[in-house]
DNA sequence: AAGCAATATCGTAATATTGCGATATAAATA
DNA sequence: TATTTATATCGCAATATTACGATATTGCTT
């Protein structure tokens, strides 16, 4: 008791709450949006930049990374990170399908 | 310590990583998904659909309505649960933005 | 009123996450 | 080689989440 129950479930949909959950927390979000707007895409630029401590970050990161919204890459003795696309077109294409396909409000009961 | 930090950030990246989160669990994309093509949009059809306890699955469908991402009203004794499309297009927006603003893999370092 | 059906809430054990100090690692530089 | 710089990992305490049995609650139905 206690775990989440993912073999229950299939590939896709595990795979979805996967990229979701890395997506839940507010260090994550503002990650994602530092390197997007290219504050710091280095990390050590990301540590300066947030409120949490390196250990705290780096966490963070290696999640981000496992769930497929970032790559990294060593820059000369420097951890860049870019977003991965991929795992946030998933996710994308998925809301939108929610969103199209999803019974009307007034139809729905 | 041990709990998340969400002081630290603007609401706007935490109203982010709270809808994410309430996305983050298999769970919660299954009765999504099930609600968008309305197999069940009525709770007691969820809980025949899904494999888990009735308890955990009011649990779920409550954090699904707490982020904005269900709206549940009553019918005839039932509970029927839609998708309310705000929450989503919010994320879905972030997505694009991220996806659309970040540089290319090749142009960053 | 008694029973049933659908849903929510409570309580709690098992597990997972978060944050960070301490410490490792690895490369650059003095 | 010793030091510094950038990053990752370990270990652990605090907190949060997950799942579900037991138990309310609310509105039928008999």
């Amino acid at each position: 008791m206690g775990a989440t129950k993912t073999d229950v479930f299939d590939d896709r949909v595990n795979r979805l709450a996967s990229v979701a959950k890395a997506m839940g927390h507010p260090a994550r979000i503002a990650i994602l949006t530092q390197i997007m707007t290219q504050k710091s895409c280095i990390n050590k630029d990301l540590v300066e930049e947030l409120p949490l401590a390196q250990p705290t970050i780096s966490q963070h990161l290696k999640e981000l990374k496992r769930a497929g919204l970032i790559a990294g890459s060593i820059d000369e003795n420097r951890m860049c990170y870019c977003i991965d696309r991929d795992g946030l077109k998933e996710i994308m294409q998925y809301c939108q399908e929610l969103i199209a396909e999803s019974p009307a409000d007034d139809q729905c009961c």
